[in-house]
RNA sequence: GCGACUGUAGUCUAGUGGUUAGGACUGGAGCUUCCCAAGCUUCAAGCGCGGGUUCGAAUCCCGCCAGUCGCACCA
């Protein structure tokens, strides 16, 4: 299994472990060691260059992960992250009891305390649908973190944020002053967030503690059919997957212009998908192939989001086309239901216009993208085992070794350990014969490895060892940093 | 959360009531002027956790934790 061997990889090397592990371990949550932690960051670092250099009013911001409650009643979170369920007492199936109640009685459910529930359930003989035994007593589920904060007694509700993007929408007042008032303004949050998953199955995927890279985008709804640079990438091909595709399993090369015209989806729109697709293929270098845009169906996405394409790409080791993001067309839900629970007035006025921006969410889970980096990456060739890690996200950038472990030789190299650690994230390796070196580096990604052998001692000159093809060239020692 | 199966060094694995728990790979130190996992010497590291049965438990029983699969869940 390939899930296996990278998790076999991603162990014996630092890039993530199971968290508390010497208490047993703990499900849905993994510490990320020193390789896993240089890789995050710079896919962060790059995610941030990509993202926020598309327009220089988009800045990032920073927000608690805790918040009190109203918070969640504004965004909707109490309401539909909670769900009621009742459990079959003899097969043990799990229903949403709200929705057996509307179904057998005929009447709405909504806002029913859990023990009115119950109770109906049980004078009505409500049946499991599935077995026909009795069910149990109706529970709230709540998929968010629930604490309280201050001592006891007085202590006040409050809740782990299960997304980054509440921190936008909290802080849009003042950021929109502070900023001075403009639109587009782009808010982008990378950071941590948190779901009480019931039951998080296929490792690394879905955890209760992750991490999140979402930019929320402030617009006027006015402009949406326009994006002032929409010209540059009419021409791109998207690799769309609509929902008439589902069938076939296909997946379209659509121009950008073309989804304007014949699916009728806004250039505004378009121009992010269009972004995201070119992080995806030309910065962390995805095989085309891999990529796509898939259409989500009225079920499947949340009812606010007028239009929803997730970010997939095909990550074997999880069995698929992956969720690894999605772009979401959220309309002034956000702004316009903290507005109504806070009381505080959160329209804008430009130019005599007043109107609450709508929204354009770019929300990345950081931790998928991260195992599917891993995963679209690494080979076993037999012999060796290379993680063919675009230089972007390769937590080092260079092994540097001495050919052996003799006075002058480790000397030069620890000068230019040194120099290079300057600019780059780089290794110092003397241990074992060259071959293994470059191997052990080759296994967690390192795109370059610089020897310094005999022949340096007497002209200044290195051998840089590429990790892909094993070519090997000489460079001198103060022309390294232009060849990796 | 339910059911089935599973848990021996970092990894793979031998061991079915009495073993100094064995091996391989990996890792550390050293030797070899060493450019693609050579070899030699040497060191370190393990029975998931907690109870119970027994004179004695990696081995049998129970609970917990974790993993895989199925069901449910995934706003």
């Amino acid at each position: 299994m390939k899930s296996d061997e990278i998790m076999d990889v991603a162990l014996r090397r630092g890039f993530i472990f199971p968290s508390s592990e010497i208490y047993g371990g703990f499900s849905g949550f993994y510490d990320y060691g020193h390789l896993g932690t240089l890789m995050r960051r710079k896919w962060e670092d790059a995610w941030r260059k990509h993202y926020l250099r598309l327009n220089s009013n988009f800045f990032e911001i920073d927000a608690t992960n805790i918040m009190p409650k109203n918070v969640f009643v504004g965004s909707g979170h109490i309401e539909n992250f909670n769900d009621p369920l009742t459990e079959c007492g003899k097969c043990h199936s799990r229903f949403r009891a709200d929705h057996l109640i509307e179904e057998f009685l005929e009447r709405s459910a909504e806002g029913m305390a859990t023990d009115e529930m119950s109770k109906l359930l049980k004078e009505n003989s409500i049946p499991c649908p599935k077995c026909g035994g009795q069910l149990l007593d109706v529970k709230m589920f709540n998929m968010m973190f629930e604490i309280s904060v201050g001592s006891t007694g007085e202590s006040e509700v409050a809740y782990l944020r299960p997304e980054t993007a509440q921190g936008a929408f909290l802080t849009f007042k003042r950021s929109f002053n502070t900023l001075r008032g403009k639109l587009p303004m782009g808010l982008a949050i990378v950071g941590r967030a948190y779901r009480n998953e019931i039951s998080p199955r296929q490792g690394f995927y879905r955890l209760r503690e992750f991490n999140q890279a979402e930019l929320q985008i402030f617009f006027d709804p006015d402009t949406i059919e326009d994006h002032p640079n929409f010209d540059s990438i009419k021409d791109v091909k998207l690799r769309m997957f609509p929902l008439q595709n589902r069938s076939t399993g296909e997946v379209d090369d659509i121009t950008a212009s073309d989804l304007n015209k014949n699916y009728g989806i806004p250039k505004f729109y378009i121009y992010h998908l269009a972004k995201i697709q070119e992080f995806y293929l030309d910065k962390m270098k995805f095989p085309r192939e891999l990529f796509r845009f898939r259409e989500l169906s009225a079920d499947e996405r949340a009812f606010y989001n007028k239009i929803h394409w997730d970010v997939e790409v095909y990550t074997e080791s999880l069995g698929g086309y992956k969720e690894m993001g999605g772009l979401h067309y959220r309309t002034d839900h956000d702004l316009g239901g903290h507005q109504n629970a806070s009381g505080e007035k959160l329209d804008v006025n430009i130019e005599g216009k007043k109107f609450i921006p709508h929204v354009l969410e770019l929300s990345f889970g950081v931790d998928r993208n991260f195992w599917t980096l891993l995963d679209v990456f690494y080979k076993d060739e037999g012999d060796r085992k290379v993680i063919s890690l675009p230089k972007v996200v390769a937590p080092f950038r260079a092994g540097i070794f001495p050919l052996q472990k003799k006075g002058d030789l480790e000397k030069v190299a620890k000068n230019v350990y040194d120099s290079l650690s300057e600019c780059y994230d780089v290794f110092y390796d003397d241990s074992g014969s060259i071959g293994r070196r470059y191997r052990r580096q080759d296994e967690i990604g390192t795109p370059f490895g610089v020897t310094i052998d005999f022949q340096t001692l007497e002209d200044n000159t290195v051998t840089i060892r590429e990790r892909d093809s094993m070519d090997q060239h000489r460079v001198k020692i103060e022309d390294i940093w232009k060849n990796i």
